[in-house]
DNA sequence: GTTAACAAGTAAATCGTTTGCACAGATTAT
DNA sequence: ATAATCTGTGCAAACGATTTACTTGTTAAC
């Protein structure tokens, strides 16, 4: 069918270990014989069976990400792509493939990665969120498979694993609002499962506590990081007998939910309401008004731990633990006085 | 290192090849056997080597996606993720897994197609868009592999193809601004290369042929799928001596630009000038004022093209050229008369 | 009671590579 | 001149599955 190594041997009146090593550069081939054998397999337009040469190389040159439980909404936020152009952008650079697949819960989740490492498809994998007590992570550190997390393990220690500094994120995020004299701020948040979450809310309580604002229980709505989640936030949020006249939301996209809500209700940004969000994807300046946003770096994230998994692979010694800087971008929705041209 | 089907056996008391019988279910098995191994099988946590079963079986429940040229730059439009999105959605259901893999230039593409493929790395691909006389095409027809495009081949009449109306879906964009009244309208467009570029250019001229109304030149820009491509445009569409009061644009990234340099200049949407896009990306409502745009059923045709790709290699009959419906979404943009509450 | 049919399982070849070991001839060291 | 080392290459055994063709023991048929 396909063109083999041996066809390759037999035309050029080698071995098949002869024609192997050719490919391989291996010092011990004469240059005359190289250029012979490498003639005739481009002549045949030889490709080496990649499945064929994993199997007795135990190496698929492939990264796996995985995609999180609920996929079909996770691929609904834009950070996740930006993370992705990180990645790919990294293994392309090294030769890399990208394999992208995932379960419809956390079970078939585990099961994905089981069958793909114990199945010897990948050399490495990338996870993007981290629960706790996960038992992906779990598997891969008893195993000991080359992996990466984006973000931080509420278990271990020293899961490699590339974050940002959400506690500091979240506590600057919650002071720029409060440098703008604002005193009630509530906070829009994410899966409490997630340490992403949890380390936000960490940083916005300290900064309250710090300033001496109040932190009141009905201004902290939780939910996901969808549109419809941060829409739904301000019915409840904006219905309390004090609202507050600030939020911290935890992802732009959430934030565009809050940016309908809140102009559906008939409130004002920033005049009424002011609003600083994470992430700062590409369509937070294009909303009206722009949103004030955490750049966290996102295709940083992704290349940087796609990185960390490949030197893992190649046994290089690695820093367990990134820290990706962040970056306030102030936009019109958190200032306090704004002019429109 | 591994557990292989032989410890498995040895365990089991019984051959390799039963054991490999009982995992393809085979029916001259005993039902005593085979719960014997199976048994066995989960108590050494036993998972087949998917190299080796590839190897064998000249299969890998993988189909890739092969990103285009400018990876980084595609990436960019979301259009691209709510493809990805669908494709995804249909290739979890059936159990394969998405490589995705690029070149950073149209040799390298190819290279990484003819890799991939004539190394068996994959069962069959995706293609994204295709540019005139384009190589990957003619290879993986002369190769016989499994593919579709999503898009339309400009070279070949009968490529496995999932694509929308354009010609159609842009004459009924150009169509609902003359209906507004419209009388200047002009078209923001793609990379000319690209059968989805050309149809809408067709659609476009087609209505403004029909309507009796101007064509010029100059109201024309052609650029690429990105924000600073529609922003660029405006620079100079807007410079005519006689600048057109409504715009047709490509798509809704482009768009996003084509709003933020109209503002710049001083312009306002829709009263002075109207805009109707394509693909209806999810943030198309979020923006001031909310996008009109032609919905193209993005992530339908991902989700489409991936089931055609899937039939063929199951050697089902399939219809060389599906063609996913489109619908405008009228929204301020567009209109002549809005109001503001 | 012999033979044919069948059920259940095994042995061995195969898929396309890589790689340790062997070996012949050339070169260098002593 | 002989031993020791180097060079360049081939042989054959992996890698971990699948699958064809063959064995064996049972049951049915005549």
């Amino acid at each position: 069918m396909s063109v083999t190594i041996k066809d390759v041997a037999k035309k050029a009146g080698v071995s098949p270990s002869t024609v192997s090593r050719v490919i391989a550069e291996h010092p011990r081939i004469s240059v005359a014989t190289s250029k012979r054998v490498k003639a005739v397999m481009d002549q045949l337009g030889y490709h080496p069976n990649l499945m064929a040469k994993s199997l007795v190389s135990r190496t698929t040159r492939t990264i796996a990400v995985i995609l999180p439980k609920p996929a079909e909404e996770l691929l609904l936020n834009f950070f996740f792509y930006e993370l992705i152009r990180g990645v790919l952008a990294q293994l392309t650079r090294a030769g890399y493939d990208l394999l992208m697949a995932g379960g419809s819960n956390e079970q078939e989740e585990l099961d994905t990665v089981v069958r793909l490492v114990r199945g010897g498809r990948i050399d490495g994998l990338l996870l993007l969120y981290s629960r706790s007590s996960d038992p992906i992570i779990h598997f891969l550190r008893k195993e000991n498979v080359p992996f990466a997390l984006i973000g931080r393990s509420l278990d271990y220690e020293d899961v490699p694993s590339v974050d940002n500094d959400n506690v500091q994120a979240a506590y600057d995020a919650t002071n720029h609002l409060i440098a703008q004299g604002q005193k009630r701020i509530g906070f829009v948040s994410g899966p409490a499962k997630l340490a992403m979450t949890q380390d936000r809310m960490t940083g916005y309580t300290k900064a309250l506590a710090e300033a001496k604002l109040p932190f009141k229980e009905g201004w902290v709505v939780e939910g996901e990081f969808l549109l419809e989640s941060g829409y739904r936030a301000m019915a409840s949020i904006m219905s309390q007998p004090e609202p507050p006249t600030a939020l911290v939301v935890i992802d732009d996209v959430v934030a565009f939910g809050v940016l309908k809500g809140l102009a559906e209700l008939g409130y004002r940004i920033p005049q009424d309401v002011a609003i600083v969000s994470f992430n700062n994807i590409a369509l937070s300046e294009l909303t009206m008004p722009p949103i004030t946003s955490i750049d966290v770096g996102t295709y940083q994230l992704g290349y940087t731990a796609s990185q960390m998994v490949l030197r893992m692979i190649q046994q290089v010694e690695i820093t367990a633990r990134q820290i990706i800087p962040h970056r306030l971008v102030v936009r019109e929705s958190s200032l306090r006085t704004v002019t429109y041209n």
